[in-house]
DNA sequence: TCTAACCTGATC
DNA sequence: GATCAGGTTAGA
């Protein structure tokens, strides 16, 4: 469920609620779930949360002493403080107990998602966190085509690739793209200087627009307080198959892409089929790009 | 680069 | 009873 501004609404979430406090004992009541790596034992007192950081879709609690919670929710995760006295949801599988006596607590259904306590170092040096790509609000129009060049793949599978761009997941990758004007199995590598330009700017308005909002609740995402986002009343495309488009009023298409329910409009987001690739045989270089029409 | 697998629950 | 779901990854 949750994509970056999801997560990063999770994550202001914790920090208003975890910063200074300290974690006194992190108990997993499902194996696997939670898994905790040398050097982490627990201080005297607990570990006190030192700051709360989100790269792509991934939570960092960073502890005193050196270490680090990572916690990815996947599709169904979900963190919550609560009073001891809360009762505990089924599908609970990781307790934390707080020095305010209260608990943070991660329910997840279908048991995709994995809290790791780990050494900072150890932490941030995983595959995962390695081959991850830039947040998206650190790429520029000039980041995303290096980024793209290569890609042969349709569009909307390489946003979805973590490694190019950290966090964009099937909702945004939709939402994205339809603002962008672009068609989902568009040629990565056969967009114009143009598109690139429009697609960054797409993407950084989509996704500053989804965290002001807090986050897309399709089903099961919540805040840290249990309340539900509000973006998804903002999907132009996404959940809205059959449904008129926004701008155009053409009804929205739904189809498989990559194993994903994709959405677009077919008019505003028309697919190029061949793209001619700029000629470079002739001598004197002119043309940089020009608008092919379909 | 694509599919299947990991899981449960909601919906058809 | 079958199908689908917002993510990631191992293996074909």
């Amino acid at each position: 469920m949750p994509e970056l501004p999801e997560v990063e609404t999770v994550a202001r979430g914790l920090r208003a609620r975890l910063l200074g406090r300290r974690i006194r004992a992190v108990r997993a009541h499902f194996p696997g779930v939670l898994t905790v790596g040398e050097g982490c034992a627990e201080p005297a007192g607990g570990w006190r949360v030192e700051s709360i950081g989100r790269r792509g879709k991934l939570l960092l609690v960073e502890l005193e002493g050196g270490c680090c919670l990572s916690v990815h929710l996947r599709m169904t995760g979900h963190l919550s403080i609560e009073e001891p006295s809360a009762p505990l949801l089924p599908h609970t599988h990781v307790t934390a107990l707080l020095d305010d006596g209260t608990q943070l607590r991660f329910v997840d259904p279908r048991r995709f998602g994995r809290l790791h306590l780990g050494l900072r170092e150890d932490v941030h040096g995983t595959a995962f966190l390695r081959t991850l790509g830039p947040e998206p609000f650190d790429l520029d129009a000039r980041a995303l085509a290096e980024r793209l060049a290569a890609r042969t793949a349709p569009l909307k599978s390489v946003l979805l690739d973590q490694k190019v761009v950290a966090g964009i997941g099937n909702i945004y990758a939709d939402e994205i793209l339809f603002a962008a004007g672009l068609h989902p199995r568009q040629p990565a590598d056969r967009l114009l200087p143009r598109e690139i330009s429009v697609l960054v700017e797409a993407m950084h308005g989509v996704l500053r627009a989804a965290i002001d909002g807090g986050g897309s609740t399709i089903r099961d995402y919540r805040r840290i307080d249990g309340r539900a986002g509000g973006y998804q009343e903002a999907h132009a495309v996404f959940g809205r198959a059959g449904l008129p488009c926004r701008r155009c009023g053409t009804k929205l298409r739904r189809s498989e892409l990559a194993g994903r329910g994709t959405h677009f409009c077919p008019v505003c987001q028309p697919l190029r089929r061949r793209r001619p690739r700029p000629r470079r045989r002739s001598g004197p270089g002119n043309e940089t790009g020009r608008g092919g029409s379909s």
